[in-house]
RNA sequence: GCCCGGGUGGCGAAAUCGGUAGACGCAAGGGACUUAAAAUCCCUCGGGGGAAACCCUGUGCCGGUUCGAGUCCGGCCCCGGGCACCA
């Protein structure tokens, strides 16, 4: 081997040597037990940045790792190819959104290569190829068939000036990005997909899902939100039925039906046709009306926007007092979401509360406190208010309990038809359709007399035309008459395309199934996806850990439903990796889009208070002040990645792998920062000179276990724990962190130990296997050299993980801690066999400890076996 | 606003089931080697006191449970993620 370590050329070596072997290619092998190791694919957005790093490094870690215990390892990759930046680089520069994608994911490509992830690069696929969309569009016509997908409207960004529906992302403070005008909330008619239908069995479902964080399974059942309550009739008052000129009922649900007797005003919303109605003869209403119809729909923005309403005049009748009450047009009630209407019962309910106080309605108290913290509600609110208790001015309903309340409450709605018990989910049905040109086409073919209908089979896919460049001003496909022009499959005559595209989330929904058997021309999956599926091991950033899951999760049981795969959940591991986070740095010009600097683009000094001042030079205006806008995960969006090429061209792939699997454990979210690189670099040249002056001196004697010094077993003992440790860390902990330092540990005791006996160098020799091979997943170039450096003709990787021997790890003696009222205060050596009086008595003798036991007693002792002892006194 | 995480030295972190707080590394300071630099090796390194032995104190803040709390419970503060059209 090498005296000098050379980054590149072990790299390149290595690389070549498992690709002339075809190393990482997969076979369907029913002998040997499969593992399928999925990593998110990334979207091409140029350039890979430490977060794909991190991410794509665990995964072959485990990937290496399992396929050294034996396992059959499928690694894939692809392209999560379709998506709104393509346009967005495409309007500002004019190159196609094809063209672009293409080329950022050549590049990426070659940037994954370089760090040599152990993927079979035989299934790559990418998302915006015909080949594969189409069984997007296929399966979508199976959703239609089955009732599973539907149409309805529903309501989007609107930018009046570039008349364009907008992505929540690209609405900031209220306004178009491009045109700074104010956003409109419109109403289209989509596309749907009925989620909602499964949403019992994706709730019970995380249940079954024990390989699952439990960070996750609580965002995702909360988002589901399964809530038990009552659907109430508030039948229309005869001003109201007037107005709507026919007989009708506000229908709302709560879970509180115990409070409807506290019912002192509905509050419907501003897209509520009794709202519109009413909103005709009345000026003032309409502007309010018009005023909510502004503004986001982001549920964060309605959700912190002050609570404002106005009264409709009109009226509805409770359903047991026949008392009419006021319905209010209130701004945080959402048309999109069960019927748009609420009851208020501002005596229970902190929103209704704020609500009544503000438009002076009144106050009823309808629940008497359990604990006796109130006897009537009254300014300030306080959360008791809020909390379950016994029913008063409740009429024949008082006295009750709550669910003896909801209970008769509901039977005696039932009665009358004003309503029933029901389960309400907060989950809404999922639209897929955008009105964007990069993304698969919707197949759905719109004939004027013929009505809505799909595509047949045999013309799919229906091809998106790759040489369109948007110019912000709405869908290009609109304006493309070769792509919407064709012919109503039904009665012939002209019709029109479909010109909306699919969500993204559709593509990223099944890709993990493709891969399976990428090369399948004929149908959307095989008998492959059978034997790989479902992933063993998912790894993923966190912030997928609501929509991307849930929705691969529902498409798996759709694809169930529809007898193409026979799984129920796509995965069976799921590691949340934490994100690298980066500074973002921004500069709003007077006029026109913020614009985001890169943290290594900004120089940061203090001024004369101490206080930071963040400056960039840009080419067309000099040196221009920016502004620290704080951490935020590394996007695109906020220009805040950093490339790993850099720090590969430096110090080479297994510096960058081990530098950022040392820097912590994968779920912890990661302050990027590469100070400590040089730590890694450092490790990895101290490993191989080690290697190197140990072969230098020739191969050593056969190892014989029971001719050792005692130095020679301290040495053994090292190495068996390391590798013990290191074993664990990375097959059942992910603490991958902890595994390099059990090694680092390894190496500094290889290091102090002299011995250059035979039997010295022979336990020296299996330490050094033992450190290349446990280092391997993490840093597997090097260790590829290393291990032929150790004598070896074979390829680290087609090695089996070295085994623990119990009898190397065996002490004589451990070192129990003594605390005095619980302060260390000692340490005494005792056999490793020592029983508990004996611990009690060495603990006792201890000088320094009888120093604060003084002549009090002993009150108490306690006795950790094999590490401590605490003796109150 | 709601849901989910996180907060430990100058920095990244460790402490796996309530039992020695700071393993492993970075940075810094001191030293060795060198004409010099780089690289490498050795030493110091939470804060306070002390010549030292050692003592006190310390895991975002306030309170609690326990022989013992970074870890469990209650209340807060701050940071990050998600909130359905960024991916």
């Amino acid at each position: 081997m090498e005296e000098i370590y050379d980054a590149a050329a072990v790299e390149s070596a290595a690389q070549e040597y498992w690709d002339q072997r075809h190393t990482f290619e997969v076979r369907e092998d029913s002998a040997r037990a499969k593992y399928y190791c999925l990593s998110m694919f990334p979207y091409p957005s140029g350039r890979l940045h430490m977060g794909h790093v991190r991410n794509y490094t665990i995964g072959d870690v485990l990937a290496r790792f399992m396929r050294m215990q034996g396992h059959n390892v499928l690694q894939p990759m692809g392209w999560d190819a379709f998506g709104l930046p393509a346009e967005n680089a495409a309007m500002s520069n004019g190159v196609p959104p094809a063209k672009w994608t293409r080329q950022n994911i050549a590049y990426m490509r070659n940037q994954l290569k370089s760090l040599g992830f152990a993927i079979d690069w035989t299934r790559e696929l990418a998302t915006c190829d015909p080949s594969y969309y189409r069984w997007n569009q296929w399966l979508f016509l199976r959703m239609l068939e089955k009732g599973i997908a539907y149409r309805k409207t529903g309501i989007v960004n609107w930018d009046p000036v570039d008349k364009t529906v907008l992505a929540n992302e690209q609405v900031i403070e209220g306004r178009g990005w491009r045109t700074g005008a104010l956003i409109e909330k419109r109403e289209i008619p989509m596309y749907y997909l009925n989620i909602t239908r499964y949403a019992d069995e994706l709730l019970g479902a995380l249940d079954d899902l024990p390989g699952w964080p439990d960070r996750v399974k609580t965002m995702q059942a909360n988002w589901i939100g399964r809530s038990e309550g009552c659907e109430i009739v508030f039948p229309y008052a005869p001003d109201t039925r007037a107005v709507m000129s026919a007989d009708g009922a506000l229908k709302v649900f709560t879970t509180r039906a115990d409070t409807i007797f506290g019912v002192t005003f509905m509050a419907i919303a501003a897209e509520h046709p009794v709202a519109l109605e009413a909103g005709k003869s009345n000026p003032r209403l309409n502007a309010f009306i018009d005023e909510c119809r502004r503004g986001s729909v982001m549920e964060a923005d309605v959700a912190t926007q002050e609570k404002r309403g106005m009264r409709t005049g009109l009226h509805v009748l409770h359903p047991f007092t026949g008392e009419p009450i006021e319905v209010w047009v209130a701004n945080y009630v959402l048309m999109g979401y069960g019927e748009g209407a609420v009851m208020g019962v501002p005596g229970h309910d902190e929103r209704d509360f704020e609500f009544a106080l503000k438009n002076g309605l009144p106050i009823v108290t309808v629940v008497r406190s359990a604990t006796g913290v109130y006897d009537e509600v009254r300014e300030p609110w306080i959360p008791a208010y809020g909390e379950y208790g016994v029913t008063v001015n409740s009429g024949e309903f008082s006295g009750l309990e709550f669910k003896p309340a909801v209970a008769a409450i509901a039977a005696a709605l039932e009665k009358t038809g004003l309503g029933r018990k029901r389960i309400q989910y907060r989950l809404r049905d999922w639209g897929i359709s955008r009105q964007r040109y990069w993304g698969c086409p919707i197949p759905i073919i719109h004939c004027a007399e013929c009505g809505d209908l799909p595509t047949p089979d045999e013309q799919l896919p229906v091809v998106l035309p790759e040489n369109l460049v948007p110019d912000g001003s709405g869908n290009p496909l609109a304006k493309t008459p070769a792509f919407y022009e064709c012919v109503c499959p039904k009665c012939g005559k002209p019709a029109r395309r479909e010109t909306d595209t699919m969500d993204t989330f559709v593509d990223s929904s099944w890709y993990f199934l493709r891969y399976a058997c990428a090369d399948q021309a004929n149908a959307m999956v095989d008998e492959r996806a059978a034997y790989w599926l479902p992933a063993d091991q998912y790894i993923g950033g966190i912030e997928h850990a609501i929509l991307h899951l849930l929705y691969s999760r529902f498409w798996t049981k759709v694809m169930r439903d529809l007898g193409l795969v026979k799984i129920s959940e796509p995965f069976t591991n799921l590691l949340t990796q934490g994100m690298v986070l980066n500074d973002i740095y921004s500069y709003q010009p007077p006029e026109g889009r913020k614009r985001y600097f890169n943290p290594a683009d900004v120089h940061t000094r203090r001024d004369a208070d101490g206080g930071e001042i963040h400056e960039v030079t840009t080419p067309e205006s000099g040196l221009i002040r920016v502004v620290h806008e704080g951490l935020g995960k590394m996007s695109k969006s906020e220009n805040n990645g950093v490339d790993p090429e850099s720090l590969v061209a430096r110090f080479g792939a297994d510096t960058a792998r081990l530098f950022i699997m040392f820097a912590s454990p994968p779920e912890q979210t990661l302050a990027w920062s590469d100070e400590g690189v040089q730590g890694a670099s450092r490790f990895i040249r101290r490993l191989w000179v080690a290697v190197y002056d140990h072969v230098s001196k020739g191969l050593p004697t056969k190892l014989d276990t029971r001719a050792l010094t005692p130095a020679e077993r301290d040495m053994r003992r090292a190495a068996h724990q390391a590798l013990a440790k290191a074993t664990d860390d990375i097959g059942r902990r992910r603490h991958f962190n902890t595994a390099i330092a059990a090694i680092m540990e390894l190496l500094n005791a290889i290091g102090r130990c002299g011995d250059a006996s035979p039997q010295g160098r022979a336990v020296r020799h299996e330490a050094l296997e033992i450190a290349v091979m446990a280092l391997s997943p993490i840093t597997p170039h090097v260790c590829h050299a290393l291990w032929q450096g150790l004598g070896h003709q074979t390829g680290l990787i087609d090695e089996r993980w070295p085994e623990v021997d119990p009898a190397a790890l065996v002490q004589d003696a451990v070192e129990i801690v003594v605390q005095v009222n619980g302060k260390l205060r000692g340490r005494v050596s005792v056999p490793a066999s020592a029983d508990e009086a004996t611990i009690r008595e060495a603990a006792i003798a201890d000088e320094h400890v009888r120093k604060f036991i003084g002549d009090k007693p002993i009150r108490k002792l306690i006795v950790v076996a094999g590490k401590l002892v605490n003796i109150v006194v």
